[in-house]
DNA sequence: TAGATTGTTAATCGATTAACAATC
DNA sequence: TAGATTGTTAATCGATTAACAATC
C-alpha cells in the first residue's frame, strides 16, 4: 500500500495504536508525541519522525487528533485487507492462536485448524473445523489460500513444511523453535519464543 | 553474565544454537561460518562478528567445532543460571505455555499457573498446579519468584498488572496485546504477536 | 502574547556489509 | 603449495536522538 514502512516502524505503529485505543476508551480527543514517547519510554521527536511516514499532520501547539491518527494507522497498516489463513497443529498453542479475536481485528482470518490426532480431527473451534492433515494440499488450492501458521511439535517441523511447500503454500508463520529450509518461493516469519525471553533475560533480568 | 550481548546478538545467538542442534543430531563436527550465513541469509562476516563476543576462536580454513560452538553459545546464552516464573492465566496459551518444553531446557522454570476461574483453579498441567489468583501475592513471597508470564484476556491486563506489581513481581513477559502501565522498579517485555505479524504481512505479503 | 508542540534537519549512535591480511 | 576460512578493520547503511525554527 504506501511505499515501504521500516519493519521497525510498523512495530511502533501497533503500539501507538494500542494507545490510542486506550485513549479513545477513555473518551480523550488529542494526543502529544511526548505524551506516546513517555507511554513507550522512547524518543519525542521519533514519534514525530515516523508519523511523517503516515503523510498525516498533527497539530503545532495542540497535538494529533485521536480518533483521525488511529484511523490512519490503520489504512497504513492495511487493516483492510484480509488475508486468509490455516493454522498448522491443533495444539494448545494453535487452539490459542484460532481463538485469538485480534487476528481478525487486524486483518488475519483463520479459516481452519489441521492436525494428524484422529481424536482432533472433525472437532470445531469456534467456528473453524480441524481438518486432518491429509486434506491440506486439497483445501489449499479449493480456498486459494497461502499462508499457514506452523505451531507442530519442533521434532515434525520440517517434514510439515516440506508438505506446505508441496501443497503450495507461500507464507509460513514459524511458532516453532526449528529453522525451516524452505524452496526459494516460500517465505518464513519466525516467532522465535525462546529467543524473545534471553533477549528479555539478558537485558533486564540479572541474577 | 558477560558484558553486554547487543539484543540483536542475543536472537541470533539462538538461530546458531538451533542449526548447532541439527548438525549434533545429523552427526557433523565442523561448521563454516558461510553455512551458517546461507542457513539463515545473512552474511558471513556478520556471524564471524557475532562470535568476537564468544571469545571463542574457530580454525582458520576449517571452521568451527559444533559442540565447542554450542556449548560455548549455551554458556554465554546463561542456559546453566535457573530462572523460576509463574505463568498468569490458563487459557490455551498459559497451557500452551506451561507445556511448552524448551523453557526448561533454557533455564525457564515454570512453578505453577494462575487464574481467577474456579472452573481451573486445582487442576494440575503436568506437573504444575493452577492456583486461584488470590493466592498470588502469598506464593510470590513464599517461593521467591520475580518473574510472570501475562496471558489473561486484554481487558483484564492492567488490573492483573497492578496485582503483580503490589504482589513484588519485578519482571513481566507480556503476552497480551495491552500496553501495561508499571512502577518504575517493574519491567515488561512486551511480546506483541499481532505486530510480528504485521511486520511479517508489511515485508512480504504483498495482495 | 507566551508557551507548547509540530515538522524537519543535522548529529550521533549502532548495526551490517565489504574487504583483506593472516593462516592452517 | 593452493585454497578456504578465520579474525578484524574500514566503509556503508540505517535508526535514534538532539536541536530548533515555524506556528497556532
Amino acid at each position: 500500500m504506501n511505499n515501504k514502512i521500516p519493519e521497525k516502524v510498523v512495530g511502533r505503529f501497533t503500539l501507538y495504536h494500542s494507545i490510542l485505543l486506550e485513549y479513545i476508551e477513555e473518551g480523550i480527543e488529542l494526543i502529544s508525541s511526548p505524551q506516546i514517547a513517555a507511554r513507550l519510554g522512547i524518543d519525542d521527536s521519533q514519534v514525530r519522525k515516523d508519523f511523517i511516514l503516515l503523510k498525516k499532520s498533527g497539530m503545532r501547539r495542540i497535538g494529533y487528533s485521536v480518533k483521525e491518527l488511529k484511523e490512519t494507522l490503520e489504512k497504513s497498516l492495511g487493516f483492510a485487507d484480509k488475508k486468509d489463513a490455516f493454522i498448522i497443529g491443533a495444539g494448545y498453542l494453535g487452539l490459542a492462536l484460532a481463538k485469538y479475536d485480534n487476528f481478525m481485528y487486524y486483518g488475519l482470518n483463520i479459516l481452519a485448524l489441521f492436525d494428524n490426532d484422529p481424536l482432533k480431527v472433525d472437532m470445531q473451534i469456534g467456528d473453524k473445523m480441524i481438518f486432518h492433515i491429509s486434506k491440506l494440499s486439497n483445501l489449499v488450492n479449493r480456498l486459494n489460500v497461502d499462508i499457514a501458521i506452523l505451531t507442530v511439535p519442533k521434532a515434525h517441523a520440517q517434514k510439515v513444511t516440506d508438505l506446505l511447500a508441496e501443497a503450495g503454500i507461500k507464507y509460513i508463520w514459524n511458532f516453532t523453535p526449528a529453522v525451516l529450509k524452505v524452496p526459494p518461493e516460500v517465505k518464513v516469519c519466525n516467532e522465535n519464543i525462546m529467543a524473545s525471553f534471553l533477549r528479555f533475560a539478558y537485558k533486564d533480568i540479572q541474577q
